[in-house]
DNA sequence: CGATCTTTTGACCCTTGTCAAAAGTTGTGG
DNA sequence: CCACAACTTTTGACAAGGGTCAAAAGATCG
């Protein structure tokens, strides 16, 4: 039932680095199965301690975090190769929740074999760091949104970031992307109102930039978003690792 | 002239993981030397190929992103302990710029040898992982206050921040700690307006939780702070690596 | 003692949030 | 297959938090 790294469907993909046939292998020992969750499920719980970490290997997912009065703030999406835990496996708990929205399935990892992974795999662990790093870069660039963009700019930056990942991950059928979100998690991303949300959504429909249809999301004018969204030097990654 | 790892001055404080004699060793051959700049001075820039990593040995400084437009986020305040420049390390380039504010010793890493240090050390790459994951933790927290609190929340949560950070690294004297930033600087970490920040200021003086006098910070009270601040669940680290 | 930078104030108003309700969807059980 | 509950999207009206502009008041410094 269960994927063998050897046949992982996301290795294919470009946008993953390379993989030797001995890193594979210790890939496959390293991990120790599948789980499959339904819409809703919640996989990773701020705070607590989890035993396990995990790569997604397929469906859709949000990162967030709560404030004690309820706010929601979505830190990002999690897509297919996205891996999830770290934060619980070196500081001992996660700073944020993730949540499955589409049905999903993880490849599991063990936590307490991290550190092995560290003595006897320094190219595994370099890249774990790497991941770590890049993750940063990005929360930056979102932050960086959130605080200094206007809502239009916002959404559209937003947009872009996703079309881009769905773009990298093979995701695109037909121009357009599964894009499985209620206005209320784009908005709890971008640190809008749902209300304004909606009707900033309604102007860029309007004006033709993007359609976001029965859970499909479609770009129509890339370079115009991207002119709205004030994009500062964006260097694309040719590849990054996968766990 | 340089400080040497054996008698760094950082590492007596708790605030710091205890370190292996073996450790400290590795860690004075990794150290090329020190670098001392003055206010203003950038340590890296965005988008920039650096050869070098650096801890902050004294002194504080700024990390942030700009737009192309010349709107900038401060994405944190850069304080003794840090550790500079992974992103440059593993991605190639650095996703933003840092800078000193005060004046600032800086302990210089090369860049090179970090593929030695996670292949002999994993212990040391450990840690890095860590800083990194934990780095990601915070950014996670600061987006959450950019995108959820109110103003006069946003500026409760970051004082609350600075002066955890402050008195871990033993820097309050007589109740008071050096800020030496500008109102601008605040507001550019807050995703705040400059007057706005300085009428929200204004009302955080008046009702007597803290007062900022001469580049010098004090927070009066700091539960009234905290309440204000609508603070999640903050474990607070008992200690944290140093590289 | 100007020149320059930072902080403070006041006036004004625009973007975004809040409230409320209608309209559209989806799913469930009888 | 309909009816109803529950949820999401859309609209409109209204309020306000926070932004912008401009200028005065304080600091800093050569």
């Amino acid at each position: 039932m269960a994927v063998d790294c050897t046949e992982c469907p996301l290795r294919e993909l470009d946008c993953f680095d390379e993989m030797s046939s001995s890193e594979v292998a210790f890939m496959s020992e390293f991990k120790k199965g599948e789980l499959n969750v339904g819409p809703g499920t919640p996989v990773l719980v701020e705070g607590a301690r989890s035993p396990q970490l995990f790569t997604v290997l397929r469906g859709m997912g949000l990162r967030y975090k709560t404030l004690e009065d309820g706010r929601r703030q979505v830190i990002n999406i999690v897509m297919p190769g996205d891996f999830l835990g770290l934060q619980a496996a070196v500081d001992g708990e996660m700073g944020h929740s993730v949540e499955a929205t589409t049905e999903m399935t993880l490849c599991v990892f063990k936590r307490s074999e991290i550190w092995t992974l560290f003595k006897n795999h320094p190219d595994r662990a370099y890249d774990i760091t790497w991941l770590a790093a890049t993750e940063e870069h990005f929360l930056g660039e979102a932050m960086t949104s959130i605080g200094q963009r206007s809502a239009i700019e916002r959404i559209a930056w937003g947009f872009l970031q996703i079309w881009e990942r769905a773009r990298q991950l093979d995701l695109i059928e037909n121009e357009t992307m599964e894009f499985p979100f209620r206005q209320q998690d784009l908005a709890d991303t971008l640190g809008l109102s749902l209300v304004h949300t909606n009707k900033t959504l309604a102007k860029l429909r309007e004006r033709g930039l993007l359609t976001w249809i029965d859970g499909r999301l479609r770009i129509r004018d890339h370079a115009a978003l991207q002119r709205l969204a004030v994009v500062s030097h964006g260097p694309i990654h040719p590849s990054r690792p996968l766990l």
